[in-house]
DNA sequence: TCATGTGAAGACATTCACAGCA
DNA sequence: TGCTGTGAATGTCTTCACATGA
């Protein structure tokens, strides 16, 4: 498998939630345009990244949406389901819920974790939450390897070497901390007082 | 002043960041290595960066921490505030404004909006909701230019259009969704659901 | 000696532009 | 004709490596 870089891979995934939301409107070719139109990335750039998939359109009636999307994700799946933890059930671990159970069929989340006693086994979207401290059970037995951290910034780093401990081997870290973890570690950093403050520096921008 | 990469803006924030709690940590001085374990940044990236700031560290005792802070606020900031608003008072935007409301002087969250009766005219966090379709008035008369796009998706492009004409230069979007908007307006796109999918993709990378 | 600031090199990502094909 | 796939060119970002100065 060739090398890709991080944000071909992000542009595919973009490319893979369109192409479906096509097939479920019954839409069954596009041309790479009209994919551009939608995504905001160039023709160009859609055609380099479709290289890696190996897979190949017609210059006559453009891709094959169904075709493509599978081609995609034979790429970026890996065989078999993948679980994913929540840790941390206030609003922020809620809403992800919120956002995430629409679809996804092979991205499943399978537990959510919260020291509350409030929160501990009730059930939420039919996501259960469990006690933090029984992670490394449940997180071994369920083929969980995505963790999503979303707990109050005073306790991320500890949270997050519980994670890792228990298994977990990507961490999508919503608190405004960097994490301390082994390199192995996949670590997205989605911080959200950053995120606004690079918004406001631009925004400003703009209007000079 | 000079032209500057979108990576290396988030940096200076991250930076800035890191420096203020060094401040309160009444640590005066720091070396370019030192806060490139601090942020996962290379050293001379760091220095690269500092570079259009205009500041000038010492070789000997390295940068002075509250002269460093000013000056990136210097090239970051405009003079004056800012104003936030929230559109959207569910899960998400309750937990951005929990993040939101430790510190942030020159930032600030001055309304939200919803369309929910029950949330309507409610405080939290020391924040008025209002109803959505009173954005306009207030936005104008609020010196707001930065929106929280915090809504379900089904509805994220007609309240991100309504954003637009009420005013908001600069948007924040955690909807999965692409915001068909004018090219003038910056809009930071955080697809909540996207970001899962990538750390899976990579948590599983890592494992093989 | 040791860290900064920076020109130059290198690595990486995007766009151009066109051959090939139906 | 009009689109795909891709080599080559361009553009951007990061790292190297060293002169400089205390």
């Amino acid at each position: 498998m060739k090398k890709i870089s991080e944000k071909s891979i992000e542009r595919l995934i973009l490319y893979r939630r369109i192409l479906g939301n096509l097939l479920t409107e019954n839409q069954s070719k596009i041309f790479s345009h009209q994919l551009s139109r939608l995504t905001d990335v160039t023709s160009a750039q859609i055609r380099r990244d479709l290289m890696v998939t190996g897979y190949s359109g017609s210059p006559v009636h453009g891709y094959d949406v169904e075709a493509l999307l599978k081609s995609i994700c034979d790429y970026i799946d890996t065989p078999g389901d993948q679980g994913v933890a929540i840790f941390g059930l206030g609003h922020l671990g809620r809403s992800v819920m919120g956002y995430f159970n629409t679809r996804q069929p092979r991205l499943k989340i399978k537990a959510a974790f919260d020291t509350d006693p409030d929160k501990v086994n009730r059930v939420l979207h039919g996501i259960r939450c469990y006690r933090t401290d029984q992670a490394k059970d449940i997180i071994e037995t369920q083929n969980i390897s995505v963790g999503i951290l979303a707990v109050p910034q005073r306790i991320a780093q500890d949270v997050a070497t519980l994670m890792v401990n228990s298994g977990i081997t990507g961490i999508l870290n919503y608190a405004p901390t960097r994490l301390e973890l082994p390199p192995q570690i996949y670590v997205e950093n989605r911080d959200m007082i950053l995120a606004v403050e690079k918004v406001a520096y631009y925004s400003k921008k703009n209007n000079t």
